[in-house]
DNA sequence: TTAATAACAGTAATCATTGCTAATATTGTG
DNA sequence: CACAATATTAGCAATGATTACTGTTATTAA
């Protein structure tokens, strides 16, 4: 698709979305990743980031918060937020969800592609509490 | 709720987003309310808008772009983005997804309050294009 | 080996949003 | 009505997330 060539920042950057489930940040990924490059520049971090998304080797998941989280888990499946601790995690109960694309495009005049869709409420850690 | 004192700024505000289907940004409402109010400053737009979703008077609308949109239509309704004019139009015709909550909860030992979603794809005005 | 060019680190700039402050408007009470 | 308490304002500075720029370095294919 593009003229990528190889980096060993963004084979980095690859590697540790695709070992972890905490759904980083930006911020996050780059602290994570300076472990390893401590010169690494922010800015980099974004445009790998970026990248990959495009790539389809990461996805981007917007919760409404501050700032975007990205997973390198690029299979279909969907987010959970915690309103205490405001974690991201997985649910891979669901299957899929896109009956509810039809029950949209009724009377509906242009076409629906998709939909973004995220759940949220308390995890299972922040019950107790 | 709060100790709430009555404004003109506030007032033409919730007006002019309980006028409105086009889902507008806080600089959009800006722009829009700078007809009655010149001198209007945009702190005021972004605080009082954050006092209207508080008070419950409107919804705060992130479907991933760089800025978040308002809707003065606090009915349960979801919304569609077109991917190709970016603009957000109003699905009144699903009543209601909830079923999708219990769906997410199997399965799952954390307590599922609701969900946020919104469908995307071709409006019936890009359509033709 | 070399030439083309993607990627880099470092830094400046942008954009949306919030915080601060002195002046003004609203509201309840005497 | 007058007044005191305080919420609201305009104007502007500050923040935080993200992107853009630039000169140098690393990767790649011939």
């Amino acid at each position: 698709m593009a003229n990528l060539k190889y980096s060993k920042q963004r084979e980095t950057i690859k590697e540790y979305l695709r070992s972890t489930t905490e759904h980083p940040t930006a911020d996050m990924v780059y602290d994570k990743v300076r472990e390893t490059f401590p010169n690494i520049s922010l800015g980099t971090v974004y445009r790998n980031l970026n990248l990959l998304v495009n790539e389809g080797e990461a996805i981007r998941i917007s919760c409404g918060d501050s700032s975007e989280r990205f997973d390198g888990n690029t299979s279909n499946h969907y987010h959970f937020m915690c309103t205490k601790c405001h974690r991201v995690s997985d649910l891979f109960n669901i299957e899929s969800l896109d009956h509810i694309n039809a029950l949209a495009a009724n009377n509906f005049n242009g076409v629906i592609e998709g939909h973004v869709a995220y759940f949220y409420g308390i995890c299972e850690e922040c019950k107790g509490k």
